[in-house]
DNA sequence: CTTTTATTGATAATGATTATAATTAGCAAT
DNA sequence: ATTGCTAATTATAATCATTATCAATAAAAG
């Protein structure tokens, strides 16, 4: 008897989501779904905007990809080179340059407060926006 | 010539602001403009919804209140007992109930993060959800 | 009281996201 | 290759929070 199965984002696969997937890969900067699709529409793949919508969202979910909100409420997604681990966001706001970075720190840390305070299921996200070095220079 | 006052948040002060403040002061929990505007609707207290938003924003940039964004996209604000420093919030993802925190610990590490990697004017919010206590009992 | 202009507020506009409902298309079985 | 089941897609309308508009109102100063 094999072992189950790892879920599947979807159930059956299409081109649409393939698009959209080699489109988020293609890039390595966060996107919107508005984004993608923008840029979908470039290259004359036909794809409709809720499909994206869809798509980012289930990845996400998944964890295939990351998602983060904007400071105007718009959800950007990424794909992260390394899917082995929970990890952080280091985001330039003025040219979106982003830099992976772990923090066992910050993961004993908040595992600690939530602890002290009887919280469970804790989740957070930490993501750090600055200006990069050669964004100052300017 | 004396010198240059603070900016203040407003140059006249109104009773729509006031029932604002009041009506969030009022509540330990994160809300909404449109919750303090319904929640002033009820109450009779007449402000315009537009000036809900208003007045929360502007209070929220001079940091007198905190913002968050709620997963669902929303703007959720919430006086600050301790105006004196940055800190940070151990939210209840099911009844709302708020733990203010402060973390020495990150700020060392981000700051330390961002510096490794040339970032500057770097800023970084750190809201943890999870259930409490009394919350997972049920 | 009168003037100046910050502030308000009703409403339209915006913009991202979601729901709807009809159509299309995987894919397993025939 | 064909059929059937139903996931997936898509165009479009609907939502919902938030913002812009701009005339009306009312602080604060003179």
């Amino acid at each position: 008897m094999p072992l189950k199965e790892d879920k599947k984002i979807v159930e059956r696969s299409t081109r649409q989501q393939s698009s959209i997937l080699e489109a988020l890969y293609g890039v390595d900067e966060f996107k919107s779904a508005q984004d993608i699709h923008a840029l979908l529409s470039k290259k004359k793949l036909k794809v409709g905007l809720a499909t994206v919508y869809r798509t980012l969202q289930k990845m996400a979910e998944k964890e295939d990809i990351d998602a983060i909100k904007s400071v105007d409420g718009e959800t950007l997604y990424r794909h992260c080179g390394q899917n082995d681990g929970h990890h952080h966001h280091l985001i330039c706001s003025k040219c979106g340059l982003t830099i992976t970075v772990e923090g066992p720190a910050i993961e004993n840390w908040t595992e600690k407060v939530a602890k002290e305070n009887g919280f469970r299921e804790v989740s957070h996200k930490v993501d750090i926006f600055g200006v990069c070095k050669s964004c100052k220079k300017k």
